[in-house]
DNA sequence: ATATAAAACTAACGTTCGTTAGTTAGGTTT
DNA sequence: AAACCTAACTAACGAACGTTAGTTTTATAT
């Protein structure tokens, strides 16, 4: 089995190989119907070939779900470089612009996007899965947050208050913007979904940011 | 088929039918596993009967979850009655807390507790269960508190602001605790959560009194 | 005691599942 | 030309699935 990683971002590339084919269909179907819903013999359907020839590529069904989440892993931007950071803090509206850039582009290529949908579907059934979601996804980015607002404080350009509340007010409207996009509204278009998603984390931050900056 | 009532709200009443059983073992299995996880062998073997007696009391497994969510439909509360409502909203610091109580007391009973964990997981493959969810309950409550949210400005307790951008930023805390809670920690004992959501809720609401109120 | 209806049983049906063994075609390297 | 490897193929395995038909037990009513 070769190791080549099965990468495939641009979905209309014509050379592509088979395996990256039998990725890019995996990744397809199990975002739109979860993993044990998707047989081995519909992803070999869809790729045009044998089910028994996915095992040329794949040692099994579940190895393709593990390159999906590994690619998922390797994508992840981790944001800003620190001295930027720094800067951007002493003015909070354009802080929190940043923030929302970055959340919103975390789910802004089409292939990402499939995975944040598919594992909202395996969180459920995939322990692995949901660890990673709760530390890297959630937890992360909630402690970024604090430190973020424990340094404005410092600063004096944000009131005092319990940071940890403040990052948690700030983070949890992101993920019902995630819950009701990837979990409620899949199917509407992208574009729409991104227009909408800035407008309200636009609102969002400036309802926080008028109670908490000083005037 | 009898069309009795399969309610059975107490866990250990031992004079259970077999319905009841087989009701009861199911949402079990189903807010553990998910619906296509559980065979109704699985089931049947719970309750201690063969598969093929499942059908003398449901005419297919599916009919299992038309049930379920049949319940829990029917134990949806509507919440405190209008009179009650105008007193309270002259002190929103009352109403928060009555506000706050009646969300965790939705999750409350061991049964209904269950089924929010079901209908976390169905969300996904059952088109009925996701509506059923966007409009019971996210557009309902959401636009419940957005008329709670205008009539308070008009008695001049609140702050004038958009009213769905704040029932929104109220809200959205309390769909975080629900997902952090059934999709993420389920295993972990309802008493802690209880506790730690009431505590994690009063934290919320203060902060939205804070900017809000006028002192 | 006898008849009746509910609810358990045994046995099997037709499908679909993930996976494997063994074989063959096509292209590259010796 | 021969050897080799990759990746396709055919065919099938055993297991699990939801469901059904037909039969026997059990409890209740007459």
């Amino acid at each position: 089995m070769t190791n080549k990683n099965s990468s495939s971002k641009t979905g209309n590339n014509p050379e592509k190989t088979t395996k990256e084919k039998i990725f890019d269909v995996s990744l397809d179907l199990f975002s739109q119907k979860g993993f044990d819903a998707v047989s081995v013999r519909e992803i070999a359907r869809e790729v045009g070939i044998r089910e028994s020839s996915i095992y040329n590529h794949y040692k099994s069904k579940e190895a393709i779900l593990d390159a999906i989440m590994e690619y998922f892993m390797s994508e992840l931007q981790s944001g800003p470089p620190e001295e930027e950071m720094d800067k951007l803090m002493e003015t909070p509206e354009l802080f929190f612009e940043v923030g929302a850039r970055d959340f919103i582009e975390g789910m802004n290529t089409p292939n990402t996007q499939k995975i944040w949908r598919l594992i909202s579907i395996e969180l459920y059934h995939n322990e692995k899965i949901r660890e990673f979601f709760k530390k890297e996804l959630l937890e992360a980015p909630i402690n970024g947050w604090e430190k973020i607002f424990t340094k404005m404080m410092e600063k004096k350009v944000i009131k005092e208050v319990d940071p940890k509340v403040l990052a948690y007010e700030y983070f949890s409207f992101a993920l019902y913007l995630y819950f009701e996009y990837f979990v409620l509204n899949y199917n509407e278009s992208m574009q729409t979904f991104m227009e909408v998603a800035w407008d309200r984390m636009a609102d969002h931050a400036e309802f926080i940011l008028d109670s908490i900056k000083i005037h």
